[in-house]
DNA sequence: ATTTTATTGAGAATGAATCTCAAATGCATA
DNA sequence: TATGCATTTGAGATTCATTCTCAATAAAAT
């Protein structure tokens, strides 16, 4: 079994939820599809399989599959949350481009290193990184 | 005459926008006030000295605000948009507390620099940087 | 002062996210 | 495998930050 499947169930057992089908499926979903989406997008990816699945239960799933350490959140997009799977891939910051929308990935532990120095400064605990910037592709820089 | 006021009325005349009371109402009103504020807050603020400025001419006009280069968006907090006025003030990042709230400002420039460089490895042009972490403050790491 | 044009306030509309609740399901136990 | 109970689900209603509409008003240009 994958291993991001054994995880998710460990971290739902562990909190004493259920495994349901609805949430096998939102997790599989969320590991077939590499872009960076919204619980929309996902509904829609889901629905296409799986007749079933209501939006309430993405919007109930998706924080789980954040806390189990399965997904993060990313850069808010069109005032929507955005998610990305990253279990299994190297953390990284974003450049989302205000004109086409398009999210470039780039490095990110020189970064983190830097700030959990300046966090350990404040006494400040780090959860959640919120690296990145908003600005002009290379393409839409005219 | 202050040169915040200055810099808005050129801003304005530069877009051939009206320079009119509400706007000059809502422009000092972010600069008397030295937290971090959501439009609600701002509106509750003005409200107690100017008793016709609407929701809706605030919502309209903190986004000139920040074209202007006055105010900055800062991390959205308990779904709402928080800004800051950053005229004047030394770029910082934040770091916020997901028990309390309490947010923590910290250096900027090294990591920016860092950022810098690597978002001209990709050719991207940056407007707004994104820079922080959430967590849990001194007081709330029990 | 008159004309032109942008802006305003008030309330309606939008839409992402959350909540409600009766019906369905997972799972522990016998 | 069947039973019992707590959890979860789908569907739709609700919330609430933000945006929109539009007739009335105010700023600037003439
Ligand atoms: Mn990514
Ligand atoms: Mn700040
Ligand atoms: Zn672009
Ligand atoms: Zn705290």
């Amino acid at each position: 079994m994958k291993q991001e499947k054994e995880l998710y169930r460990d971290f739902l057992r562990s909190k004493n939820l259920k495994l349901t089908k609805p949430r096998l499926i939102i997790m599989e979903a969320v590991f077939e599809n590499h872009e960076h989406f919204n619980v929309d997008d996902l509904y829609e990816q889901i629905k296409k399989k799986h007749k079933n699945v209501s939006r309430a239960t993405i919007y109930r799933t998706v924080p789980l599959l954040v806390e189990s350490g399965l997904i993060k959140q990313s850069l808010r997009c069109e005032s929507k949350d955005i998610y990305e799977h990253t279990y299994g891939h190297e953390n990284h910051l974003h450049f989302i481009c205000e004109n086409c929308g398009k999210i470039i990935e780039s490095g990110f532990s020189e970064v983190a290193n830097l700030i959990d120095t300046l966090a350990e400064k404040e006494n400040f605990k780090i959860s959640e990184y919120n690296l990145g910037a908003r600005g002009f592709c290379k393409d839409c820089q005219k």
